[in-house]
DNA sequence: CGGATAAACTTGCTTGGTCAAACAATGTAG
DNA sequence: CTACATTGTTTGACCAAGCAAGTTTATCCG
């Protein structure tokens, strides 16, 4: 099947391109942007590491790697839980929110310049449907909820 | 941008789904796997260094160590160029080539499991040519051929 | 010719990430 | 109520890859 290798070809394409202007200029990886954004969007903007690792695709351990980088950097905190002291909250703190309102822009600005100059909306919807099912379709393995 | 996310997500699904089978069951990375089915496709089974780390998309380094490790296990030689001492070639050996035929079976499996349970001929398609797009762009960048 | 520039490759160091193992807190069965 | 299994997290060892710098060979241009 030939098809495979450049599927992950166009991938590691994409992946780099959109980390590299990341890196360069705000200091952060792409995983480490999608951790600030992913918490921004949450509620009370703080996350259980768990569900974290889960939605960003990382192992327990990278997770708190990651972590420990953006808080060492001080974009973000720690909380316990009270109801379950295992479980402990990562939290955007204001220097993170500040930090991520700084990417924000130039991140979609890199997004716009890959995709949207090479795709029509159309292209690029149904593009995220496809890959969308891989996705998906990965989550049914780990995770069988029926 | 929500989409961003949501391909790279997938993305990582699709690699590491890939890339699991290879290394559990016959400790190949699906770098060294591509690696070696490049050379098994090129003339005299042998390929240039440098091609073969842009095709796989490696850094100079990341071939070499790549190489190094394929290298340590039988699965790959060296030739050196005649013409011109710079090049080194990487070639396959035989033990290398039966080493593919055993991966192969295997590895079309996977990607059968992961991709034509989840599209028809046509989504294929049309996913190999719209992320093939995304690679374009990328060679483009790197090495503007007019 | 000879000297600069570029191409192919390697080496040292750093990094982001994994896995396996450990540990603590929580649930669940008997 | 005790024992066992599960869940959330961290730590240590390891690994694939990147970057920067260095070496050697080619090439180009005066």
């Amino acid at each position: 099947m030939v098809a495979v290798g450049r599927l992950i070809g166009a991938h590691a394409t994409l992946t780099r391109q959109l980390s590299a202007q990341l890196v360069a200029e705000h200091g952060l990886t792409l995983n480490e942007y999608e951790v600030l954004l992913l918490l921004a969007r949450a509620p009370e903007r703080a996350m259980r590491r768990v569900d974290l690792a889960h939605d960003v695709r990382l192992s327990p351990s990278g997770i708190t790697r990651l972590l420990d980088r953006l808080e060492a950097a001080g974009l973000v905190g720690k909380r316990q839980c009270e109801a379950d002291a295992r479980v402990t909250y990562a939290e955007l703190t204001t220097a993170g929110m500040a930090k991520l309102e700084r990417c924000a822009p130039d991140q979609a600005a890199a997004a716009e310049r890959l995709l949207g100059e090479r795709f029509d909306e159309a292209e690029l919807a149904s593009l995220v449907e496809l890959l969308g099912r891989l996705s998906a379709a990965a989550d049914d393995e780990c995770d069988p909820t029926p």
